[in-house]
DNA sequence: GGGTGATCATGA
DNA sequence: TCATGATCACCC
């Protein structure tokens, strides 16, 4: 289908909503399959065969199609169901590339973005409910190039093997075709005979799910593009510790004085701190550099000597039931989490100090895993992985609790690894596991490791 | 003091 | 009500 005007095609896309992928088919065979969803809504939604060129799907407008699939979540919300992928990446041409004129820009210009909801009973009644033109000039160019550039600097480099999906933050350098490929059927790699992974610029689930919310709810967002220009992402992380170490050294009951909060640590949540620091008022919307970023907040209490924390910090419950059928780290749930990180120190002398006059900010760090890092936590992320599929084995040992004894487990704790252990994270010790069929285990989570926490905080307050 | 399972507290 | 961030409290 050709469409002259751009109003056209909207007004097309307007008429597509509510229907379902067996009604765009009109009786023809559902084809089942990886990305069928997407091509039949291409072809019988679009009249567009299926195709890998380099122009755009409509190209006398210069508009780039993209069907984006949205999933139901366990609180019956709709969020984005995976990345979407922009353009393979050709590691040898890459570096010859200027972002101006680069095969990714050129994908990203404009897009039409379908949005459908995946129905996992039956995909072949998939709903079609909205649509969303992204223009790149409009929108997070600023992030998204220097994302490009952080690849193509590494690549450059001979590091294309070296590349990760969590070091950038917008546009990451996914891995593409199959999980098991083989490594003779990697790619050869600019200024290093050692070959490098086939991979793709892909749009991160966090991006989307931003311009997925924005289309349902336009106001949903604070951004902090309101309050200060930005050029690229070392600037806006630039902008947000600026903000927040402006404090280092005051107390949290200065802050809490100066910003009108009440006292008393239910307003000194992390998501409180932040907004307050950066300068936002009144309703507690999210922030959205923060979602788009992936970055999570955590405030850390820290002995202020050398800033060990208190506590090793927990990530929500790991069903074991679904990490035991879990193979590829990078494919994790847990992986997800790892996005990066804005670390907020809390300095006191003792764990006991409750004096909030007492308790100072530290200098806040934002923290990305690097691929050294991701490699070590991957290790020891196989290594839990394993012996949950193994089955864990639980021993009751006496002590003076409700219940007259604790129960322990054979999974790697904190001792063992040097960046991630898995402890129980339930409401008690009732709180049952229930979809780990192995072992009657209450829940648990990943937890960072203190030592993790503490060289974060170290290695950037030089 | 550090490691670990258990549990509190809070906000959506 | 429940998931989650945060912390407690027991043991070594």
């Amino acid at each position: 289908m050709i469409f002259s005007s751009k109003s056209k095609l909207e007004q097309h896309v307007i008429n597509l909503k509510g229907k379902t992928v067996n009604s765009l088919l009109g009786g023809k065979e559902f084809d089942k399959g990886k990305g069928a969803i997407g091509q039949i809504i291409e072809r019988e939604g679009f009249g567009m065969a299926n195709n890998n060129e380099a122009r755009p799907d409509f190209d006398n407008l210069g508009i780039e199609l993209k069907i984006l699939p949205l999933k139901r979540t366990a609180k019956n919300d709709l969020t984005v169901k995976e990345r979407t992928k922009i353009c393979s990446i050709n590691y040898v041409k890459l570096i010859d590339e200027h972002w101006d004129h680069s095969h990714a820009k050129n994908k990203l210009q404009e897009i039409l973005f379908v949005f459908y909801e995946y129905n996992k009973v039956d995909p072949s009644n998939s709903t079609i409910i909205d649509y969303l033109f992204f223009q790149l000039e409009n929108s997070d160019e600023p992030l998204i190039r220097s994302d490009w550039e952080r690849t193509r600097g590494l690549v450059e480099k001979g590091l294309a093997h070296e590349l990760s999906e969590s070091q950038n933050v917008i546009l990451a350098a996914s891995r593409s075709g199959a999980g098991g490929l083989s490594e003779d059927k990697w790619d050869v790699q600019p200024n290093n005979s050692q070959k490098a992974r086939k991979r793709a610029f892909s749009l991160k689930p966090s991006f989307t799910k931003v311009l997925w919310n924005e289309v349902r709810d336009p106001n949903g967002y604070d951004t902090i593009l309101s309050l200060q220009k930005y050029k690229d992402y070392k600037e806006l992380e630039n902008i947000i510790l600026e903000r927040i170490n402006k404090w280092q050294g005051k107390s949290l009951a200065d802050f809490a004085e100066y910003h009108g909060l009440e006292g008393g640590s239910s307003k000194n949540s992390s998501a409180t701190i932040v907004r307050a620091a950066l300068g936002f008022k009144g309703k507690q919307k999210k922030i959205k550099e923060f979602e788009q970023l992936g970055l999570t907040v955590k405030t850390t209490p820290c002995r202020s000597s050398d800033l060990y924390p208190f506590e090793a910090m927990s990530f929500p419950f790991q069903p074991l039931g679904e990490i035991q059928e879990e193979d590829r780290f990078d494919e994790s749930q847990f992986y997800t989490y790892l996005q990066g990180f804005l670390f907020i120190p809390l300095l006191r002398d003792s764990r006991e100090e409750k004096d909030l006059w007492n308790v100072y900010f530290g200098k806040a760090v934002i923290w990305r895993p690097t691929h050294k890092e991701l490699v070590s936590i991957q290790m020891e992320w196989e290594s839990i992985n394993q012996t949950i599929k193994e089955g864990v084995i639980l021993t009751r040992k006496p002590a003076r609790t409700r219940k007259g004894y604790i129960m322990l487990n054979n999974l790697p704790g904190e001792k063992d690894t040097n960046y991630i252990h898995m402890r129980p994270h339930g409401r008690d010790s009732d709180d049952i596991d229930e979809s780990y069929e192995k072992a009657t285990i209450t829940k648990q989570c990943f937890w960072f490791n203190k030592k993790l926490i503490q060289n974060i905080l170290k290695s950037k307050t030089v």
